[in-house]
DNA sequence: AATAAAGATGGTAGCGCTACCAAATTGGTG
DNA sequence: CACCAATTTGGTAGCGCTACCATCTTTATT
């Protein structure tokens, strides 16, 4: 005996209930909905009718059992609080907004571990692409994201291998430029001081470094870093322990803008005049760079634009066209600013 | 004629896989891991055994399509960079990671019709709960959220009438407070300035009216604002408006903390000072405001804490003991520092 | 010891959709 | 006008899982 329309679920109508209300097949509601193309004007606009009266929105999660593939992007980032990443998800959701895919996030905390975890968790889902941040994946995630069967967007740098597409800038040369544009400025005890010293934090002072060294201006005291998440707060008290080190400090280059701020409000209360005492330049400049008194040099990242481009680029190879240029660069931008102009 | 294991998606192991391994039949698998409780400790450590073994991960799609239940949380921000909803977010994300549910995420846009339309579309999804910032949703919305057939929490705010449940705080009494602040400590023509003004700094500005009319103080001049989008810029040029129709302006609530540091930076390039000249107090209480010179006082919020408890209420809900209290108001804190203290 | 109740396990039948193939229709082409 | 290819439509059989019931134990109850 039959269970007449048991639906276990609540009432909503099935593709089988727009295919009877427009006299057609439901595999041919299914393809007017997904290749109209395929399908005559006529029952087209017949299906459409049908829809509209009904109110129907297909289950995401049966075409995702039926066609093994969900239309979702996995998106692993190692912050969410954080503004840089924030900024790239939102270009990621705008950019995904008109499309059908959805968003699945994943916060890393800036731990391979728990970045090879939602890797293995995203890859049950089948995803129509993932997007993930960074380059120094594990050798495990790496291997993770190589046979995800799906297009691959690292963002927010560029490297030598990208396991399939990239998206991002430089931080070596955006740390070489900041600290250069220092040292043009006539600063010469430049500190480096960096909180939460991730990969790119880390190539970021490779950056400050390599201009340091060739000036001949590089002594290890003047390197201030911690593995402490960064904040406002933190930069302040970084100062005051680069200062303890080397009283004769005249210039800091910050690995983050939220640290800049630290270090411009410490300078205030410390009465250490800006530039004229000391240079401070940030990275990434956040909006508040150009506001703050004076406006601090920063470096210019382009994050909402990574995350846009990200989803082009994986948009583009679902649906089979893979963009020949694998590898996109963004750059950056020096602000040069009140802070450095002494 | 059957074909021998199409498997139509890669060739990943399924709950027969794991049945037939571990010699039991797929419903027990299905149960040794949703209830494992029922079944007997030997099988389970069998099937644990072949789950580890094979490395299955059960699909999310299928059983979402089985049970008529995705294990998603919908959850509704206005925006995704705004520190403040990031916050909120985290502390969802947080609480849910150890669970399997999985978060989907929308931004509104601060637009009712963009709400409506998530909320659309999030229905079609049948998830395990709703979890939607500020309680003004517009009538459709609010309808779906009823019709949704799941645990719906409000965050951010809380209001007489909830659709489920709410975990928030009172906007109005966080305006009056700060502005109650600066009254008492010794301020008279005392400006509000706010961005973006959504239904929370509406609230936020009643209560600033109500502070100032109970003190004789209320002067329509004193009311600066837009609908722009709040930032750090815009507080600077906001002050500039508002010290151009009230030249005798000496104090300043700002809607948030991103205005009231634009706020602080004009007062310095404008040599004005603070607290003497002009007292600023902000709202959220951002990391930044204890660092900046002077330290901002501010309202603190407790967003991170809004998240896990709305996560833990719609839990709660889930497992079928919904609280008792449906209304949880967190209440704030006011931050007294120095930007108020003459 | 007979019987009920509770606990553990399994079979069957879908959930709503799409891949795959078959069938029907149309439009040239020689 | 037969014949082939292209186009349009539909039927069938799952995708991997769980709800629902049936069956078989085991343990208490009288």
């Amino acid at each position: 005996m039959i269970k007449p329309r048991s639906r276990r679920g609540g009432g909503r109508p099935t593709i089988s209930d727009v295919a009877r209300k427009a006299g057609v097949g439901a595999i041919t509601v299914s393809r007017a909905l997904r290749e109209p193309e395929r399908v005559s004007e006529e029952l087209r606009r017949q299906i459409q009718a049908a829809v509209d009266e009904l109110g129907y929105v297909p289950d995401p999660n049966a075409r995702a059992l039926a066609s093994a593939r969900a239309e979702v992007f996995g998106v692993l980032v190692p912050s969410l609080t954080n503004n840089v990443f924030a900024e790239v998800v939102r270009g990621i959701y705008d950019s995904l907004s008109a499309s059908p895919f959805r968003i699945q996030l994943g916060n890393t905390h800036y731990s391979g571990l728990e970045e090879e975890r939602l890797l293995q968790l995203f890859g049950s889902q089948r995803p129509a692409a993932l997007i993930v941040a960074g380059i120094d994946q594990t050798p495990t995630s790496r291997k993770l994201l190589e046979s995800a069967g799906c297009p691959v967007v690292q963002v927010m740098e560029t490297g030598p291998d990208p396991v399939d597409m990239m998206v991002g800038f430089s931080h070596l040369d955006g740390g070489r430029t900041a600290t250069e544009h220092l040292i043009e400025a006539g600063y010469r005890r430049i500190g480096f001081i960096g909180a939460r010293m991730d990969p790119r934090s880390q190539r970021r002072l490779a950056g400050y470094r390599a201009a340091m060294e060739a000036a001949g201006l590089f002594d290890p005291r003047l390197v201030t870093t911690t593995p402490v998440l960064s904040s406002v707060s933190l930069g302040r008290e970084m100062l005051r322990d680069a200062l303890a080190k080397v009283p004769t400090l005249d210039g800091v280059f910050c690995n983050n803008d939220d640290i800049a701020l630290g270090v411009l409000f410490e300078c205030h209360r410390a009465s250490i005049a800006v530039p004229k005492t000391i240079g401070i330049v940030g990275f990434n400049d956040l909006d508040m760079m150009q506001v703050a008194f004076p406006s601090i040099t920063s470096i210019r990242t382009h994050r909402y634009e990574i995350g846009r481009r990200a989803v082009a680029m994986a948009l583009a190879a679902i649906a089979g066209n893979r963009p020949e240029q694998r590898i996109v660069d963004l750059g950056f931008e020096l602000k040069r600013r009140e802070s450095t102009a002494r």
